[in-house]
DNA sequence: AAATATTACGTTATAGTATAACATAATGAT
DNA sequence: ATCATTATGTTATACTATAACGTAATATTT
């Protein structure tokens, strides 16, 4: 089954509900002092309430049912680039859908499986991997700001379905 | 300066010319039996000559100049794909752009150094990185098919203009 | 060499993703 | 209460990518 887990580091809990992520979220919010409005709040509820990375404009669908009234893509958009800043949400850049961060206290940079078959995503924190980075970078000598790790395969649990 | 590179593995020879990644192309396309077309070599050669990743429809600018004629995306978008498959040239996700593979023979999943400064991205091989990643996959029982790894930052050219 | 199949390209339209610009509303600070 | 700041609503539009269908070029078979 695909979950999102540290990795080796430290063993996580994934948030068993959605209320257990605003939670978290919330808190996010605080430290930062940033403010999660309404908006932000419900669609951060989309973006976890959905298993599998969403786009924009099934978010923008969501919320729309949810709230009964139309909802314009900047709103879902902005709000979207809020929860990525605050590390609340991450963008998966080759599906163009977002999805829930698990761990959005860790400053890691995560490495995120995404899986063909159920289309489910985990996330992962592996701090070999972004050591044997840090060594491209210094050998390089290219200053790091940010990396962005996706693969794409088979979980476990799809694996055993079709085998 | 930021250029591709096979890190510790090989000594890797930078395409010093188009000329050499066309030659190159033109053996790939041999090997795998497909058809390196006119318009297809064209938009080889526009993402070669640019040092930075160029979106499709910068090609498309390029190649109607060029050839002195309207060019409909499709065209665009169909080499890319092409070239894509063949490993000719490589997508950045995260920037919708499109940047020419230096070392079109390898089977490697690379790691793209992108440069927020003067937006050059470099193309290197580690395989240690490689490693990492299918040790994550192992511990996890996903079973990998590919990798994207884009990293963020400041190359040492740039570095070194603002210090 | 002619017929056929296959592959590639041209063309138009449209789908999908994201942001600019400006007005209004809500919140926070003085 | 006033003012500054931050967030949202709204409209329009920019940017990225593909569907669908017709034509042309190339490869294969006979």
């Amino acid at each position: 089954m695909l979950t999102n887990a540290r990795l080796f580091q430290h063993s996580y809990q994934h948030p068993q509900s959605i209320t257990a992520a605003i939670s978290q979220a919330k808190l996010v919010c605080e430290k930062n002092n940033v403010r999660l409005t309404s908006a932000r709040e419900e669609i951060l509820k989309i973006v976890w309430l959905s298993h599998q990375p969403l786009g924009a404009y099934q978010i923008q669908d969501e919320l729309s049912k949810l709230l009964s009234k139309k909802i314009a893509p900047p709103t879902v958009y902005r709000a979207l680039a809020f929860l990525i800043d605050n590390g609340l949400v991450h963008k998966l850049t080759s599906l163009n859908a977002y999805v829930g961060c698990p761990f959005p206290n860790s400053e890691h940079s995560n490495i995120f499986l995404i899986c063909k078959g159920c289309r489910k995503v985990a996330e992962v924190v592996h701090l070999p991997t972004n050591e044997t980075i840090q060594d491209v970078c210094s050998k390089t000598k290219f200053g790091f700001d940010a990396q962005h790790i996706e693969v794409f395969g088979t979980c476990s649990n799809c694996s055993n379905h079709r085998a």
